[in-house]
DNA sequence: ACCTGAACACCGTTCAAGT
DNA sequence: ACCTGAACACCGTTCAAGT
C-alpha cells in the first residue's frame, strides 16, 4: 500500500519551513529579533528546539529566510508598468517596501545588517533598473542611481522602524509624531536654536509625508 | 610617598566608564556586536561581569554609550565653515562620518537600530541645519533636508557595513569591490539581463565613488 | 562606591537514540 | 527524514557579602 500521493501520506501533521517561517515572524512581530529564540519558536511550532535543524542550518538561516520573505512580500509591479511616468514607478514600489516592512518593525535591523543578496533582492534589483530605464541615464547611471534610491529608501525605514516598539499596538504615524513632538518640549532653546525652531517639521520626520518629500526630491536630482 | 594628585593615589588601578567603553569598542571590532558580552567586556577590563553593573546599568546602555561616542568621533567642523559652499560642508561631513563608522562597522547595526536621540545627535543635527541655512530653503524644507541627507548617509554607510566583516584585517575598497564583481560573475544573464549589463557598476556600490555620486544627486534635488 | 562569588533563568547547537 | 531527550558551553542580570 502507500501508493497515494507520492510526496505526502495524509494531512499535513508535521511542520515545514513555511509553518516555522510564519511562527518566526509572529515572534519578532510581538517582541523583535532577540525573542526570536530557537526554543520559544520550536515550542510555537510545537518541536524540540533540535528539530528545527532539520529545517534550517541554524537561526541566522531563519533570520534570512525571513528577510528574504519579507522583501518578497512588497509588490515590484509598479516598477514594470509602462504606463506610469518612471517616478511614479519607482516612488509606489518605495511606499509599498515602506509599507510591508513598517507592519514588522522588529524585523527590519536584520534587513539592513545582511548584505543585500539573494534571489529576491536580485529581482527588486533587475525592476528597477528597468523602471529607471525609460529616465533617460546612461546605463551605468540608472545602476548607480537605482542603489541610491534603495538606499534612502532602506534608509528611512530604518529609522523609522527604529522608533517603533515591537509589540505594542501598532501606532498609528500621528500618535509617533506627537510623542516626537512632545520630545523636543524638553529641549534646551538657547543650546540649540535652530532644533529648537524647526520642532515641528522634525517631529514628523518619522510620516510619510516626509518619506515621499525626500524621494521626490531625490528622484529630482537623479533626473 | 603617594601623596601625589588629589584625586588619584597610584597609578590607575580600577577601571571607569571611558576604559570600559573602550574595551567595548575593541570587542565590537573584533567580532560584531555579539562578541560584546559581559563577561568578555569584564575579562578585558579586569574585572568580574557583576562589577560592571556599577558602571552601566545593563548591557544596552554601553550599546548606546558606544553609538554616541563613534558619532561624536566625525567631525563637524566642516558643517560650520562659513567659507565654504553648503553642498561642500555637508559633503565634508558625510565623508567623514563614514570613514570613522567604516572603520567599525560591526557597531553599525546599532547605530541604526537605536532611536537616534542623545545629545550628540542633536549637536549633529544643529549644525546640520546650520549648514542647510546657507542654501536657500524655507526653515521647514532645511529641516526636511537636513533629516534626508542623514537618510541617505546612515543607509549608505549600513549597506556597506553589512559586507565588512569585524575582525578581519579591513579589506581596502577595491578588493571588497572585486569581491561583489566575482559574485556576480555566476549570474543568470537570462534571468537578470539588466544586473548583468550592470555589474561592473553595481560592484562599485560599496566604494567612496558612489557615495559621492548619490550624496551630489541628492544634495542637487535638494536645492 | 566598588567589587567578588555564586547563583538564577536563560541561550544556540550537537548528538546518540529512536521511528 | 524527522524528531526527542539530554547535554555542553555559553549568556545577562541579581545579590548577599565583603572593602
Amino acid at each position: 500500500m502507500d501508493q497515494g500521493s507520492p510526496a505526502r501520506r495524509g494531512p499535513k501533521r508535521s511542520a515545514d519551513r513555511g509553518a516555522v517561517l510564519a511562527e518566526a515572524l509572529a515572534l519578532v512581530d510581538a517582541g523583535g529579533l532577540p525573542a526570536l529564540t530557537m526554543r520559544a519558536l520550536a515550542s510555537r511550532v510545537g518541536l524540540t528546539p533540535g528539530a528545527l535543524y532539520t529545517y534550517f542550518p541554524d537561526r541566522a538561516a531563519i533570520v534570512a529566510a525571513l528577510v528574504d520573505h519579507l522583501l518578497a512580500e512588497a509588490d515590484t509591479a509598479p516598477l514594470l508598468d509602462g504606463a506610469l511616468p518612471w517616478q511614479e514607478r519607482l516612488t509606489r514600489f518605495a511606499l509599498g517596501l515602506r509599507e510591508v516592512l513598517l507592519r514588522h518593525p522588529g524585523a527590519v535591523p536584520a534587513m539592513l545588517a545582511g548584505p543585500f543578496t539573494g534571489p529576491v533582492a536580485l529581482t527588486v534589483g533587475e525592476r528597477m533598473l528597468h523602471a529607471l530605464g525609460d529616465a533617460g541615464l546612461k546605463p551605468g547611471d540608472a545602476a548607480r542611481a537605482s542603489y541610491t534610491v534603495m538606499v534612502y529608501v532602506l534608509g528611512a525605514i530604518a529609522l523609522e522602524a527604529a522608533e517603533i516598539t515591537p509589540g505594542a499596538p501598532a501606532a498609528p504615524e500621528a500618535d509617533r509624531v506627537a510623542e516626537r513632538r512632545a520630545a523636543f518640549g524638553h529641549l534646551d532653546p538657547a543650546a540649540y536654536p535652530l532644533t529648537h525652531a524647526a520642532a515641528d517639521t522634525m517631529a514628523a520626520y518619522v510620516s510619510t509625508g516626509q518619506f515621499r518629500w525626500g524621494l521626490e526630491r531625490l528622484l529630482t536630482g537623479l533626473a
